[in-house]
DNA sequence: CTCCTATTCGACAACATGTTGTATGATATA
DNA sequence: TATATCATACAACATGTTGTCGAATAGGAG
């Protein structure tokens, strides 16, 4: 289906991805079927499948929207910024999506999108630290899972108790949990760089 | 359909539960078929349905065998102990475990699965950190949602990575990483308790 | 008006599902 | 042993979903 209208057919495109994200919302996607998309949508069954193979489709595409990268903040740029912060990065880009987040890494999510997100994080803390810590390549990967299962396991429990604490706390509690001599190096370094 | 002859019907549901196994692990669940897996198991497919009402039931099912529990570590047990290694404890169960722990927490795997296991491992460490640990209750359960993710993330990482570091590594690789306060007051108080 | 395109409609075979009725074999009781 | 009862497994059926057609329609652009 090569679209020689990209205004409708991307509008047609949006409003179907619209109608399956309420579903995904309130149900198992193993129950969601083409049917009932292109009910809530108002389309034709068939027109669902000029843009999507299947109902996964639908999701994958959703998924590639919501991950984190060229219009988000580039990782390069960030690592070449004064600003080594990058829970706080975090946390700002899981604001930018905490509604699609919360329900994709809640229990009725998407395993491959959360390990995918966690990866995308990895980057963009691996140029972050690199050249900045004195640890073997060998154990910069273990410590990068660490940090990144550790930092996206909190900040989810934050918005999941819709922030039942102010950042302003969440933020030392997390350096705090995560005194080590990675942060102790970073944070030297920022403020060094910054003054 | 209630038991009476246990004997037999144990064994055929192991048997369907061992060819879902072997049919999950090699493929997403949902291109998964009744008729599949009683194919694989030699029985009739309506048989499947005297056991199970769908293929996602035979899942949630094997993934109850597989929760530590009862058999496995008694947490309360545990925080009696004079150790409070639960890096140790947790290593030790995903040892047990680790050919079906590391399919369901993978891309194809569960999230289900994956919240109810930390959530387990969460309330082992809440019983050997209570009264240990001075921090508000409050934070306590960042703190545990913090550690949780961080361990479940390195030990998987670890066993993906076919331990391709030594235990006597990683252990102290995981201390350095999480040289925080918890951690160095639980060691002391092992320490104190152990000599 | 006349193209052109997105969408609709109706139909189809293929498949998965879940239910119903039935046969086989095991168990229990007398 | 004989009989009644129950559990297990099965085959067949009715239903709903899927993915894929080709043909029909509506509506905007030139």
């Amino acid at each position: 289906m090569n679209k020689k209208q990209p205004e409708i057919t991307m509008m047609t495109k949006q409003i179907l991805k619209d109608s399956f994200w309420e579903l995904y919302k309130e149900n198992k996607i193993e129950k969601i079927t083409v049917k009932d998309i292109t009910l809530k949508a108002g389309y034709n069954r068939s027109t669902f499948y000029a843009y999507f193979t299947d109902v996964y489709d639908v999701l994958e595409q959703l998924e590639e929207d919501l991950m984190p990268g060229a219009e988000h903040l580039p990782p390069i740029d960030t690592s070449r910024e004064q600003n080594p912060d990058f829970f706080k990065n975090i946390i700002t880009i899981y604001e930018k999506n905490s509604d699609y987040y919360s329900v994709l890494l809640s229990e009725n999510g998407d395993p491959r999108f959360a390990i995918k997100l966690k990866n995308v994080f990895k980057s963009m803390m691996m140029d972050a630290m690199t050249n900045r810590v004195n640890i073997s390549p060998e154990e910069m990967d273990y410590a990068l899972e660490f940090l990144v299962g550790a930092t996206v396991s909190i900040v989810k429990h934050w918005f999941d108790q819709e922030k039942n604490i102010p950042m302003q706390q969440l933020l030392p509690l997390m350096y705090k949990l995560m005194d080590n001599r990675f942060v102790h190096e970073l944070e030297n370094e920022f403020k060094a760089s910054s003054q």
